[in-house]
DNA sequence: GTCTATACTACGATAGAC
DNA sequence: GTCTATCGTAGTATAGAC
């Protein structure tokens, strides 16, 4: 093993100062140098570990990415029904948000700032949209599986995915705005739990089909 | 009258290309050549008319958070009940998001990114957080007098004012992202109905009191 | 693998002619 | 009000010593 670590530490150190700064100001935002620096590195150092700019911001996306899915890749094979496992999937999703902070925004960022960097579509971008391709995808089916199921009322599933990202992804990026409105941190673990019993009832008063009614009702 | 206008149409025409560029780039990602290039000036004729880029940044962000409120502020008004109010609040919103294509990602920036621009407070950025907070306040408002009028259910009414910015604001905002998932333009008309459509559902299911109750269930 | 030094470009911003 | 010219800084990236 380790015959891939040419130094172990100044890699990941670099992933890490990366990811923070990334997240909180994007990719125009940050300079190398600060990047570089922030690790204890020389300037020039960095681009012994990553050939450019991108590669260093789709590597840090790239195992954002990997962590989230590695995380709730179990939760949506599980054999729960529908709702139960749509819970789990919530209450994982939140969690690995919270314990990694920063993830929310350059998960959002990557969301909803189309990768225009370059002219031309990026080699190095396609890891984190095949990650993110195949965690959207399962949420998709998870849905589509409730509505077949008669569990879920027959709503849009790429709808429902969009209102499901809206709830957690935005409302942990949302920094001081969301800790203004909230009126305490929004990672504090009273509020956190407060967001997953919000978000899970707002869903199963909304989502679950409403029992069975007669269809002449 | 016109005595405030030097010269009227470069101010606005420099404000529209920021709005655009400022939304899909950030503040960050965007130079000010560009801008005034894609205004048909000079480099330096921008400074003419904003005393530099955070200047220029937190004016295009005025317009639209200005043309928001100007749209929002009857709709809040009305004398319906509170959940037919909220219905009329949505449609308002998604309606000025869709209207003015880049008003969401510029939105969604304002609300998510800590204007980390400079270090200390900016007094330009005063005028914007004024009516960011009033719009809140009224949203927050409204859900809270749904609650106690008892139509709506016992919610957080932070958490739910964050529910729907993420259902409204991020979903307009995620381009191409959003596109794929739909299959179809986000701004179509078919798509916004639908989402409107979607989006008053889920609140009509999941926040709308379920009926009355007897307390010993 | 990290450093110093450097090339080249672009940035925000200012000065002054017209 | 717009222009050309310029300043100072910081950006990405490369070359080469150690």
């Amino acid at each position: 093993m380790d015959h891939e670590t040419p130094s172990a530490g100044s890699r990941e150190k670099l992933l890490d100062v990366g990811e923070a700064l990334f997240a909180r100001r994007g990719f125009a935002g940050v300079g190398l140098r600060e990047v570089a620096e922030s690790a204890g590195l020389g300037k020039s150092s960095l681009f012994h570990h990553f050939k450019g700019k991108v590669q260093l911001y789709f590597a840090v996306l790239e195992r954002v990415l990997q962590r989230m899915d590695t995380r709730l890749k179990p939760l949506f094979a599980s054999a729960l029904a529908p709702a139960a496992r749509l819970d789990g999937v919530i209450d994982g999703l939140i969690d690995t948000l919270v314990e990694h902070p920063g993830s929310a925004r350059l998960l959002l960022r990557a969301l909803f700032e189309d990768d225009d960097f370059a002219p031309e579509p990026l080699p190095e971008a396609e890891p984190t949209e095949r990650i993110i391709e195949a965690l959207i995808g399962r949420l998709d089916r998870l849905l589509g599986e409730g509505v077949a199921q008669g569990e879920f009322r027959p709503v849009s599933t790429p709808h429902m995915v969009q209102t499901l990202i809206g709830a957690t992804v935005y409302h942990f990026a949302s920094g001081d705005f969301g800790e203004a409105l909230l009126g305490s941190p929004l990672c504090s673990s009273e509020q956190v739990r407060r967001r997953k019993d919000e978000l899970k009832a707002l869903l199963h008063h909304g989502l679950t089909a409403p029992a069975v009614v007669p269809s002449g009702g």
